[in-house]
Order: structure tokens, then C-alpha cells, then sequence
RNA sequence: GCGCGCGUAGCUCAGUGGAUAGAGCGUUGGCCUCCGGAGCCAAAGGUCGCAGGUUCGAAUCCUGCCGCGCGUGCCA
């Protein structure tokens, strides 16, 4: 990793202010003044000492300023100090040091910001994890692109993240599932369909049940209706697999990759499921009560005991999870980050009584939860229900406005806000979206460099820095430096939203730049200094861009 | 009832103790002899849900209230 430019001028002022303040580790904010006229960068590291000090922020900040002065290192890279206001300190950045933060930023090319991470974990991120029973739709594509861009920042930063899908392939939605395709193979054959109440009426059903009898031939065609154990057995678990080979296409096509995919069956198949629930009941941890066992969860901060073997014998979700998160912190390294739809939160006490109660650190498992996404057509909420069959699929969202443009869309909201996502609006705009504001500002700079190499314009390592600097120079490589910053904070925040924040404000700088600097036929200094900026932004940007899973064309 | 999340510009949303609260869209008015106008510049637009509290300083932290969403299954 390269050292980044703001770090060790952060770095010197915290020396300096931790020898005003006659103390140690001080941890200086340094970021833009809230006014330009204020200068590039501003602290209040001078009122935060004031308390502990039990003296005047501003003679702290006059101090401090002082020591900034005399310093050789600051003094070079500060062109100048002044306390402000309450006790603010505001800088003003020497040319030569915005010269030389952007050489940096060039030089490290795409990888500038990476591992910037203090202590790297190993992480293991489970997202979407949707049943193989459907098609991927709008609600889990929110997790999806949320999950792969997590898990893109934080391997970014310098985390080692293993990405997995815990495929919920058992259970009571699994066997109405199989009955919808026997009902449906029954239709394909010319027998009786026996639709079971609540089965799903998509018409995926029908793609599988017809994939299903080419892979069978006419065996099983006296078998359907009614179908059989036997049969309801192998149309659950082969028509799981050929679902989940659907869904496993979208997400590729989505541009979101996994390391694993789980499968509970195998859970259940090797006896893992009943281990972990006879593991409880010798810690005492479960009991049973009403012909039920129960989980202890109320040890634990829940609010109730939960259920994990039905009195009718079957195990529930829960049991499964039991297993499923006993065998994930075995496994997981430091951390494990589960990212889980609203309507699951409550169930996160229970996650962590399982934790607890296996003997792990309860800390250890970090729970996201992604709001809904609404839709919204023609101005009216539209309703959708999976059993109806009129949910709004994630490929249908990628035909209409693209790969690119619903990545985009979905991460750009914190993950924890509710957001209504208007149809008209999303497919209407495809031209007026924010991405395309990202991508010209990429595009853009190839252009530029296109066309300094056509003029045989190269770069200049040994070109000096200007004598002056435009404002919107400044605010560039400004913008820049922070590169580092932003993105270790999207890691550590887990909010990929900034990273698209960040985005749109540092395309706004380079198309503000763009207007009111020419690169490529001004003097030496000027020429080679607006080169830098130009490869050190299309480098950022891409990387950004990258790191949210939208492609950066060179030409648009 | 209880638990979690959320109330910020007309709309969609940033902003988890710092200066006069920001952006996009929308509205209004300017800017193409140019490395791409998918762009730039400017204007208008706010009791940060309400009321207290904590402190040099609160959209941000605490308490209470109001409103919206989700959860509160021997469903998954």
C-alpha cells in the first residue's frame, strides 16, 4: 500500500498537537473546511483537546499553529495556518505538496486506497441465501448487490472475505415447491395437475418441470399425478438444482460471485441438523417442554424460548440454523457478516444465542439488515406476491435499464433506509441516470489522454510543480487524497453507498475542471501537473466504479 | 403492548459532536469556433417530525411524545 498523501500530514499534526496538549495518541480530524474561503483542509483537533486540557481552544489552536510553522515538513506542504472561529485550524496546501499527492495517486494507478485497513480479518459474508424455489427478484437483488459490493470494498481494504450462499433447499417451501413441478409435469403429460394450496403458479415452474421430463424421459410419467414419495423426493431436489442453476446464472450475470454455496439438505442429510440440537440439549442449553424442544434463547436476551423440534417431529428453520452457524464459526476466521432482509431481524437475538451458546464470541457474528425496496409504477405502489406470481425479477430489471444502471441504483441508498424504486422513472431515465454522470466522467479522461497521446504528449515525472493552481485543480486532487479515507470508511461502516457518493462528487470535480482547465498544450509545468490529475482520476474512478460492480467505458 | 429501523429542500436521498446543513432530480436563467454539451455556471427552495436535556458546540448523543415501515409462528 501506498502511503497516502493526507496520512502523514494528518500524522505530523497529531504529533504536534499531542505535544501542545502535553499528551499522546491524539486522533486529529482532518477534512474540507464546510467554506472554501476557509482553505483546502481544516481541523478542530484544538477544541477537542480544549476539555482535557481545561484550557482556551484558540490559544491551543494559535499554539499549535505556531509548532505547524516552524516545522520543516509542515511548513513546506502548509502554505498557510489560521485559527478560526472557536478554535478551528484551517490550512492552506503549498502547490508543490497538491503536486506531489497527485504524482502519488497517479503512481499507484487503480490500486491507490487499497489495503488500507489497520487490522485485516478474515471474514466469511453470506448474502441473498434465497430458497431455490423461484427466480431472483427485486427484494433479494438489493441484498445482492449490496453483498458483492461489501464483500468488493472490504477485500479491497485488505480483508480476507470468503462470500457464501447458504441454500435453503429443505423444508416446507421445498415440498410445495416439488408439488408445483409434479403438478406441472402432470400438465406436460397430459395427466390430471394436482396444484397443492399455496404452490407456486409462476411460470419458471413450467421451465423446470419441462427440463425435468427431458432428463427423465416418460419414467416418471405415471407417476405425477398424484406424485408419489419418491417422486416428490427427486422433482424437490433435482428441480432445486435446476432452479438454483437459474438463479446462480442471474447473479453471474448480475456480476456477483460466491466462493461457496451451502446446502442446508446436506445438513439435514449427514445428521448435522439432529448433532446440533443434542449439542444444546447437553449444555442445557435446550430442553423439552409439550412434547416440543425448545431452545433456551431467553439465557440469551431473547424475549422467548424458540422452537427447534416440532412436536410433530420435523425440525424447524431454526435447527437448521443451529447447525448451519455452529459449522460457519468453525470455520469463519474472525468474523462472520450476515446480510439479511427486514423481515428477518428479529431473528437475530437467536443467531446470537447460537453463538453464545456453542461457545463463541456472539460479537463475532455482525448482522445487516437490508431495508425493502418498493416499487412503484405508473405512480401507484405496485403489489407483488411471490405466490401470485407478479413479483418483478432481477432480469427483468437488468433488460430494462441494464446491468450497470440497477447496481448502481440499489447501492446508492444506505442499506438500512427503506427506498422506493419508481419502474417509469428507472426505465425512462436510463439516459439521465447518475451512473452515466460516473462513466462520462471516466470516459472523459480517456478521451483527454487520447488525445494528448495523438499529439505525442506524454507524461513528465520531472516536470516542476505549477506556480499556481486553479480552484478547481485543487478541489480535484483534494478529492483524491481522500480516496484513501472514503473507502476504508465504506469498509469499516459497511456502506457501499459512500463509495457512490463519493463517486458522483469527484466526476462533479473533473467535469468542473474540465471546463475551465485544458490539458494538453499548456506550458511544461502546468501541462505535465493536469496529466497527472487526469490519469490519477480515471484511475479513481474506475476503481470506485469497480468496487460496486459498474463497468468503466473509455467511450460511451 | 414490546423490539428493531426510519422521519432532513417539491421529490429521491447524503450527512453517527464542529463554522452559515448538502447533492441529484424537478423549477428558473445563462454557457457549445474548444481534450466529447451524457457536460458546465448561477438562482430559487429548510421551524433537520415535536418537546425537553447533556456542552464551548447537537441533524448527530440522552429522555419523552407523534407519524411511517418491519418484526413479535411448533412458517421459511
Amino acid at each position: 500500500m501506498t502511503t497516502a498523501p493526507l496520512t502523514s500530514l494528518q500524522a505530523a499534526i497529531a504529533a504536534e498537537a499531542a505535544a501542545v496538549a502535553g499528551t499522546t495518541g491524539v486522533h486529529v480530524e482532518l477534512g474540507p473546511p464546510a467554506r472554501p474561503e476557509h482553505g483546502d483542509l481544516a481541523t478542530p483537533v484544538a477544541m477537542t483537546l480544549a476539555r482535557a486540557a481545561k484550557r482556551n481552544p484558540r490559544e491551543i489552536a494559535e499554539a499549535l499553529a505556531e509548532r505547524l510553522r516552524a516545522r520543516p515538513d509542515t511548513a513546506a506542504a502548509l502554505e498557510a495556518v489560521e485559527v478560526a472561529g472557536p478554535g478551528f485550524l484551517n490550512l492552506r496546501l503549498a502547490p508543490a505538496w497538491v503536486t506531489d499527492a497527485v504524482r502519488t495517486v497517479a503512481a499507484a494507478g487503480p490500486g491507490f486506497g487499497r489495503g488500507g485497513v489497520a487490522r485485516p480479518e478474515r471474514i466469511l459474508l453470506e448474502f441473498v441465501s434465497t430458497n431455490p424455489t423461484g427466480p431472483i427478484h427485486i427484494g433479494h437483488a438489493r441484498g445482492a448487490a449490496y453483498g458483492d459490493s461489501v464483500g468488493r470494498i472490504l477485500s479491497f481494504v485488505g480483508h480476507a472475505v470468503t462470500r457464501e450462499y447458504y441454500i435453503n433447499d429443505h423444508g416446507a417451501q421445498m415440498e410445495l415447491f416439488a408439488a408445483s413441478v409434479a403438478a406441472r409435469y402432470a400438465e406436460l403429460v397430459g395427466a390430471e395437475p394436482h396444484m397443492p394450496e399455496g404452490g407456486y403458479p409462476g411460470e419458471y415452474v413450467i421451465g423446470i418441470a419441462r427440463a425435468l421430463r427431458e432428463e427423465l424421459g416418460d419414467a416418471y410419467d405415471g407417476r405425477v399425478s398424484p406424485p408419489d414419495a419418491g417422486t416428490l423426493e427427486l422433482f424437490g431436489r433435482r428441480g432445486g438444482e435446476l432452479m438454483l442453476d437459474v438463479i446462480r446464472g442471474t447473479l453471474e450475470r448480475f456480476r456477483v460471485s460466491y466462493d461457496e454455496f451451502f446446502s442446508e439438505r446436506t445438513l439435514h442429510q449427514t445428521g448435522r441438523v439432529e448433532a446440533g440440537v443434542r449439542r444444546l440439549v447437553d449444555s442445557g442449553d435446550a430442553y423439552e417442554a409439550d412434547g416440543a424442544v425448545w431452545f433456551r434463547t431467553t439465557a440469551y436476551g431473547d424475549e422467548k424460548d424458540r422452537v427447534l423440534v416440532r412436536s410433530g417431529g420435523g425440525t424447524t428453520y431454526l435447527a437448521a440454523d443451529v447447525a448451519y452457524h455452529l459449522d460457519k464459526a468453525a470455520r469463519m476466521g474472525d468474523r462472520m457478516i450476515d446480510v439479511l432482509g427486514a423481515d428477518h431481524h428479529g431473528y437475530i437475538g437467536r443467531l446470537r444465542a447460537v453463538l453464545a451458546a456453542g461457545g463463541f464470541d456472539p460479537d463475532t457474528l455482525e448482522v445487516l439488515i437490508m431495508q425493502l425496496v418498493g416499487l412503484t409504477e405508473s405512480g401507484e405502489a405496485k403489489r407483488m406476491s411471490k405466490r401470485a406470481g407478479t413479483i418483478v425479477l432481477l432480469d427483468d430489471l437488468i433488460d430494462d435499464i441494464g446491468v450497470d444502471a440497477a447496481r448502481f441504483f440499489l447501492v446508492e441508498r444506505s442499506h438500512d433506509t427503506a427506498f422506493e424504486l419508481d419502474l417509469d422513472l428507472a426505465r425512462e431515465q436510463s439516459q439521465e441516470n447518475p451512473v452515466y454522470y460516473v462513466q462520462y466522467a471516466h470516459a472523459r479522461c480517456c478521451s483527454i489522454l487520447a488525445k494528448a497521446a495523438a499529439e505525442g504528449v506524454t507524461r513528465d515525472p520531472a516536470a516542476g510543480p505549477p506556480q499556481v493552481l486553479d480552484p478547481s485543480e485543487r478541489a480535484l486532487a483534494l478529492r483524491l487524497a481522500e480516496w484513501p479515507r472514503t473507502v476504508a470508511d465504506a469498509a469499516e461502516r459497511r456502506a457501499p453507498h459512500r463509495v457512490v457518493a463519493y463517486l458522483k462528487d469527484l466526476s462533479r470535480d473533473l467535469h468542473a475542471f474540465y471546463h475551465r482547465c485544458r490539458v494538453v498544450g499548456e506550458a511544461r509545468e502546468v501541462q505535465a501537473f493536469r496529466m497527472e490529475l487526469t490519469v490519477a482520476t480515471r484511475d479513481v474512478v474506475r476503481c470506485g466504479l469497480d468496487l460496486v460492480g459498474v463497468t468503466a467505458p473509455d467511450r460511451m
